[in-house]
DNA sequence: GATTCTGGGTTTGAATTTTGAACTCAGATC
DNA sequence: GATCTGAGTTCAAAATTCAAACCCAGAATC
């Protein structure tokens, strides 16, 4: 036994350890655990969702240092879910902004989840927002459906 | 100016920095970051998701410093998103296994759109993998939906 | 009943990251 | 030419993480 790593089986094993219960690669979450797990990622991403895109606007709201929030970014910019583009104040020289790229704005549904998910389970909570149909002013939800007839499903169902 | 707080306003301030253009207080969200905003809890969740409950087996699994395993383990208890039970293999003593509580099985909505995000953006991707019912084995996925009527909605017309 | 084995930890010192403060840079304005 | 500002970079001090060593309790073995 020893390494629990490759014995070619003796075969006389009792209470096999079931090595491949769970698939151990499992892409999608692993990568946004990469870039997600930081103390900071999510919070910036906040902001550039909720339209922050300057980085002295985004540094001010979070309290963030500069270098952190360079590095981040610099990060994200490689990462490709964020871009910059050029902006320019009267009065001030032309600076970058920050914006989401089609694969940082794909986040957006995951961020929904999480934003619910604190409404519903942070113990003494912040009020909840939620999220409604800019036009409509209808509350919107996630579901989790078929992915072809979209009829309802469960989550407790979920198989990977 | 100096300390940019509680200063009583002078009330001739110009450049007012517009504290409130966006939400600054987002309940879920920031709560999301605190507990996930670190290298190993998404890591740890998911390995709680797949049905790895032992200490050791998470350990070996993601190559994770018993230490550091330990403060997680902890601080998600006290998050309330895990609780121990007991479990006894045979020939050994009781021991705790770890188990995600409701609000940690909570999670699991924001854990399928972060997967589903990377299977569709990360670059040179690992295989995706695609969450179907256990049951009828039909591929599932997350939809945006008005919360009564459950018609779809666009991620793009989502306001906050 | 002493010894060993194992899962689940805690402790510890060294390596790494994060932090905040100071410094830089470049164009706009005065 | 001096000054201001947003956007960085640099650097030492503080906080975290890491790996390896150690501890602990009950089962099994001798």
């Amino acid at each position: 036994m020893s390494n629990s790593e490759s014995q070619t089986l003796p075969s006389g094993v009792e209470t096999v350890v079931a090595e491949s219960d769970y698939p151990v690669t499992d892409c999608g979450l692993s990568r946004a655990a990469e870039l997600l797990g930081d103390r900071w990622m999510l919070l910036i991403l906040r902001q550039l969702f909720y339209g922050a895109h300057r980085f002295e606007e985004m540094r001010v709201a979070l309290k963030i240092p500069k270098s952190v929030l360079s590095t981040r970014l610099s990060g994200l910019i490689q990462a490709g879910l964020v871009e910059t583009r050029d902006y320019r104040d009267v009065g001030s020289r032309t600076r970058k902004a920050y914006y989401l790229t089609a694969a940082g704005e794909g986040l957006g549904l995951s961020f929904l989840a999480l934003l619910s998910w604190g409404n519903k389970y942070s113990p003494e909570a912040f009020d909840p927002i939620y999220p409604v149909d800019a036009t409509t002013r209808r509350r919107l939800k996630l579901m989790l459906v078929d992915a072809e007839t979209g009829d309802r499903a469960d989550l407790k169902q979920v198989k990977l």
